[in-house]
DNA sequence: CTAAGTGCAAAAAGTTTGCATTCCG
DNA sequence: CGGAATGCAAACTTTTTGCACTTAG
């Protein structure tokens, strides 16, 4: 992973924390070190695991409230991708942006990135006199692995 | 609403019925025809108070079974739009297709359509080898009438 | 008749929260 | 110290399901 992002994001709760008055706890530690050296899209249970891997005695709560946390602050972005359980990632720099691809088969998550799609966004937008906040773009389907995996049983992609 | 729009919508549904072997019955017809008479991207809780209205009898379960029948045989589409609750829309048209624009602050939902948003989701998919079945493209902000009446109340928009 | 459909209530599944206790600053 | 943070368990919210009873075909 990038490390100076991690580094940028690092700070910026750091500062979050002090302008809010929080406190820096064993716990908050630990999971944020876990979650920021996790892959992307981690589930609650995922990092509670991990987590717990170091110290078995951090409840459920903790991390939930934790990712709470840096999600407010920016540091983190929650999502969920319709299997009913809310993901999070690290949030992107500044003026990037990415989108999601999710595999219907193995649940893989792939992401993309399109600066048109930003711009149409926008004037479509406009077109309403609608202030965006925050999109979603999420392309549903199947994943090329999963596509060849397919072939290859003689299913049939198409019917 | 279109008449020709919803007589080919129940066709397609009697077609699927037909098919599967599944009954007509009064409850039923009831909420299938409250459904297509309601305004779009209506929620369980709200079909069902309607449909109580006319027979206060009917069960939560019934609307939510008939409603996953819609969706199943593709008569209506599921959406959710990120405050816990899953509505139902008729489906558009042969290759049409819509998007929605959401008001964070009076829940509003705007539909928007731009063809080249469709275009460009085919070459990333393409690009990635990846089959698409199904999109989000959902735009979360404030709408124009939320704007305005946050700027005659003196907020200001920008922080 | 008999398999599908209904209504109710209970089960799931995940997210939130209240509270007594612990611990940062 | 005093307010934040934690862990536990209970509360919630919405969706989903089991089952005995009803009904369409």
């Amino acid at each position: 992973m990038d490390e100076a992002k991690t580094e940028r994001l690092r700070e910026a709760l750091a500062d979050y924390m002090a302008k809010k008055g929080l406190r820096s706890t064993e716990q908050r530690r630990l999971i944020v070190d876990t979650f920021f050296s996790s892959p992307a899209h981690i589930t609650i249970e995922e990092l509670l695991a991990i987590v717990r891997a170091s110290d078995p005695r951090v409840g459920y709560a903790t991390v939930y409230r934790t990712l709470k946390l840096l999600a407010e602050s920016g540091i983190a972005h929650e999502r969920r991708f319709g299997d009913g359980l809310t993901r999070y990632e690290l949030a992107d720099e500044e003026d990037e942006h990415h989108d999601h691809l999710i595999c219907l088969e193995c649940k893989g998550i792939i992401e993309f990135e399109d600066p048109r799609l930003e711009e149409i966004e926008q004037e479509i937008a406009a077109r309403h006199g609608f202030e965006v906040q925050w999109h979603k773009h999420e392309l549903y389907g199947t994943c090329a692995s999963c596509v060849s995996k397919r072939r290859r049983k003689g299913k049939n992609g198409k019917k």
